[in-house]
DNA sequence: GTGAAAGCGCTAACAG
DNA sequence: CTGTTAGCGCTTTCAC
């Protein structure tokens, strides 16, 4: 194999030092501009990069930043990847992307292979359950919490969701299209989102004065949501509202296969939800925004700040 | 800030050289027990992690992949890049994305990156129009090409549809269907897969005794997709044949809002086509058998020979 | 305007 | 069993 192109081979090929390439390169000021050009051509012709690992080493920083992301299929994190991705690209950083499905080992694990590359910042969307355990493996890490916030984890910043409002929306919404009968699938109580978001469907159907009984909650997911949804199917319930965008679709498969006989509100705003059914009804979060923002704390350092975005009633149909 | 772990910070910490901690936490034969465990325990309470960069240095490899992807909202991308990613981190290795947004330009700049980083291996969707460019940037990166393939491109590995029998039973079943106007929309001779499919298109036309009269091509997006469907949809075609991922969703988008008058045929498979209008027809890629082939060629280091997979024409409705 | 030395973290190759 | 040296590619510091 062609042996690897250094500032030393370079300088060797040119009879030169490796320190004058090293400052041709770079634009120092003090080489003579005949040198300079010479080495830049030269460099050029060889397909000369420079080395990130030599960077690294010398603690220059390495332009890394993690993701972790339960999975990256459902369009909500898709998309949220997709503009942090192309905003990295822009700010000259590369995006590591890490799946946890959710699952702790995956996460620690991941987040450790980010402290070795030394990554600059890592975004993630904290797995359920790990409240309260010392942030060992975050140690050295500058990290933002999307969506979700763990407890007891108040040094790293977040991007959060008012999505209270809006759910209150839907039952209202809900409510004036005739339902009395309103159940709500959700996450547990693990997550702080499934927290609020619980708490937030409570005061609105408390508020519409009706009793907050058709709810089932659990680890969300596509598959929790379909099963929540199929059995809420067989009940007496006549709308169902979602908190979670996995749940979200899964729940939202199972009332169309059901026909659609059931008033349905989504939460998250993947594309097909503008087509399916003549439109569905559904919470909006602006993804763009929050990855804009993410990216933001990241170039400007504020990674220890607290954001909150609303969410917001799409009606549809 | 705290100084950074090292073998040698740990070293002095313990009173010993820092080669005694590098063998007793790389598992070498020649430590005294009681001497690794004793590091052992202290580097995992100093939350200590190898330096990437300096294994980077040493010639050691990086474990990075890399992964070049036109965007990764397109559920054919979204899940390709899931599989991948998962599968990368059971190897050990992490994947670093980079989006193209299918532009010469970015994609260059991508791969130079990858240079810097020293990734071990990268898997690309090729954006269109750089056949015959010599792939300087690629040089010193084993790469896998996806989906689409670069003329003169020889010595990397790639990994293909054959989809001409598909997309020729797609046309077999619209006749079936009574229909005798049909349209495709597709990429454009840019692509080799636009080229390709375009033939396959043609070829079954012609064995249906029909005239391959109504056809769109350009590049390939959801925008494209839509327009000329839209643009189709007000002339004499009855039914209409997809060529391409995004294009697909895009004229989906534009037929469903037209009230599912034409008969439609997509290509790719992203989850909601099996819920939307009772069932979208459509041919049918085997994405996690891509993806798991491309694990394989980058971790056998297989990464110059040609896979191809057959797409598959899925009925519904 | 150019060069030589040192050091970032790590391990292979030699001493002991 | 343990320690010392050298070198991976790069820039900063100090000579010349």
């Amino acid at each position: 194999m062609p042996e690897r192109v250094t500032i030393k081979s370079i300088a060797r090929d040119l009879g030169v030092s490796h320190m004058t390439v090293s400052r041709a390169l770079s634009g120092h000021p003090n080489v003579l501009k005949e040198t300079r050009d010479a080495v830049r051509k030269r460099a050029a012709e060889l397909g000369y990069v420079k080395s990130a690992a030599a960077m690294a080493m010398r603690g220059d920083g390495t332009g890394i930043v993690g993701l972790l992301l339960p999975n990256i299929i459902n369009e909500f994190y898709a998309r949220f990847a997709n503009t942090l991705a192309t905003a990295c690209d822009g700010a000259g950083m590369q995006l590591i992307i890490h799946l946890t499905n959710d699952d702790p080992a995956t996460e620690e694990a991941a987040l450790d292979r980010l402290r070795e590359v030394q990554a600059s910042s890592v975004v993630m969307v904290p797995v359920p359950g790990r409240d309260g355990r010392p942030t060992a493996q975050v140690a050295g890490l500058r990290t933002v919490q999307l969506i979700r916030q763990r407890a007891f984890d108040d040094a790293t910043g977040a991007i959060l969701l008012d999505d209270g409002p809006a759910l209150r929306a839907a039952i209202a919404h809900l409510v004036g299209r005739g339902h009395s009968r309103i159940a709500y699938i959700g996450a547990d109580a693990a997550l702080s989102s499934g927290r609020s978001r619980l708490s937030a469907f409570e005061k609105g159907m408390a508020t519409a004065g009706l009793p907050a009984d058709l709810v089932r909650t659990g680890a969300p997911s596509f598959d929790m949501g379909r099963a929540c949804a199929q059995d809420l199917l067989t009940g007496e319930a006549t709308a169902l509202l979602c908190g979670g965008f996995e749940i979200s679709n899964g729940a939202l498969s199972a009332c169309l296969e059901d026909g659609g006989r059931i008033d349905f509100v989504g939460y998250g705003d993947p594309s097909f939800y503008a087509w399916v059914d003549g439109g569905v009804t559904t919470v909006q979060v602006p993804v763009e925004a929050l990855a804009h923002h993410a990216v933001q704390m990241i170039v400007e350092g504020r990674t220890t700040e607290t954001a909150t975005f609303a969410a917001e009633l799409v009606l549809r149909r």
